[in-house]
DNA sequence: GTAAGTGCAAACCTTTTGCAAACAA
DNA sequence: TTGTTTGCAAAAGGTTTGCACTTAC
């Protein structure tokens, strides 16, 4: 049986506050100054019960480190090449995709599309 | 100035001649036999070196790992969830969801997409 | 009261780096 | 010859784990 504890909610919460998909040590330092005695082993264990539990979700847009979202309604992103950013985008999730493959006899769950390039900001 | 060695051939080479995307561990193994005294190092800076040349491609399928790939045309992948197979897939590369994204402003590169579910082996 | 969760430090695993020796051009 | 690459071992990142203590229920 799942306990609430105060440290995961602080990890969910200031998940949903923010929209940059920050790294488990982003989340680390955001949340110190609030609870400075959380660790970061903490952080780990709760993003991965969250992730379990469905409430966030991992994105792998970068080469050694994971980054996590709290907005878990399908979506896609986009990774800036030059300030590193990772954006939301809101171009619509391709059901047809997933059902394409269906039919070729794999069992999609999902699909993640990730873009790489310049985003507004530094394409100008 | 660029050098060919034979390191940086048998990398590519091996990557070549098979269609599983290996991690560099797997592709240090694979070499390590037919050159016993290639470093782990070696590896991963062939890799990056192959990278940068566009002669090979990196996949973010994995939680902590990178795996590679040999195909360099645009394509898609898929990740069984239970085989943890990764598998290419035979879906046009779609160059209009790039340009929609062009003209909101993004100058885009290339997107990724990865599916993830049970390859048709593991669906049966 | 008790099982779940925490903090800390150590361990782990993957990747990178410094350096002297080896090698391609 | 000389600038690049290699192998090795050490270091650096990022993540996980063991354990005693604390906490939610």
């Amino acid at each position: 049986m799942r306990k609430n504890t105060k440290q995961r909610s602080m990890v969910y919460e200031e998940l949903k506050s923010r929209y940059d998909h920050p790294t488990p040590e982003e989340l680390y330092y955001a949340i110190k100054p609030k609870y400075p005695k959380i660790s970061i082993a903490t952080i780990y264990r709760n993003l991965r019960i969250l992730a379990e539990e469905g409430k966030v979700i991992e994105i792998k847009s970068d080469k050694n480190v994971l980054r996590y979202d709290a907005k878990t309604e399908p979506h896609y992103h986009f990774k800036c090449t030059n300030c590193s950013a990772v954006l939301d985008l809101d171009i619509a999730y391709n059901k047809e995709l997933d059902e394409e493959l269906n039919k070729k006899g794999y069992k999609v769950n999902y699909h993640s599309i990730i873009f790489y390039g310049l985003c507004p900001n530094c394409a100008k």
